[in-house]
DNA sequence: TTGATATATGTCAAATATGACATATATATT
DNA sequence: AATATATATGTCATATTTGACATATATCAA
């Protein structure tokens, strides 16, 4: 967004700001929801490229297809340790993983 | 090690193999306590480098002298979650961290 | 449409991680 | 050596995460 656009939005009783803002995230909150969000995307990926159902994944990693579902959508409820592991269990080395985090 | 030598040892009746073998982890596991590894490393050297005490730190992440020093430990008790969490509640930006995690 | 298969979402008892605390052991500084 | 300050280690009640389950909603093929 320009500068103008900006100050014409502001003008006009909006706050102007980035989607951490909008959530009132703190840095470290939205540090902590991009990894999730990584992660998340980098298991489906994984998952789906070697062809197999969250059921089939959850068996692998002895959980369950919600749980699966759960880390797939990085929901509140589950950990980025549950997702690291469950990359591991899918095979993926640690230099894999890094490449699932930088941008 | 050379294969002469490996022979000649497990002639001996010695198990040869890698440290994870040692130890009998399985190559997740393996993956999973170098990640913590990489992350205590990672967490104390940023915090020396801010010159804080364990102390200052724990009050900075609203946890205790003692759960930082797990921490640093790459303790079993803790999670790479909490992890995560303290070094951006230091400051350290994501691709700071993945910096660390990366040989 | 119907049935089959995959994924999403809510709930909960049991398992695990947590901060707090006590206390041991380092590591300075005097 | 003595005192102060930092870090390590063990324990525990409480909080959070977990797998399991039920059930809703997609997605796709016949």
């Amino acid at each position: 967004m320009n500068s103008a656009k900006k100050k014409r939005l502001e003008a006009n009783g909006w706050k102007v700001g980035n989607t951490a803002e909008f959530l009132n995230l703190s840095a470290e909150e939205a540090a902590y929801i991009e990894l999730k969000l990584a992660l998340s995307k980098g298991l489906q990926d994984l998952r789906k490229s070697k062809k197999l159902s969250q059921v089939d994944l959850a068996k692998r990693i002895k959980s369950s297809q919600s749980r699966v579902a759960k880390m797939e959508a990085a929901d509140a409820s589950v950990t980025v340790d549950l997702m690291f592991r469950s990359l591991f269990a899918l095979g993926a080395s640690r230099k894999k993983v890094v490449r699932m985090l930088v941008d």
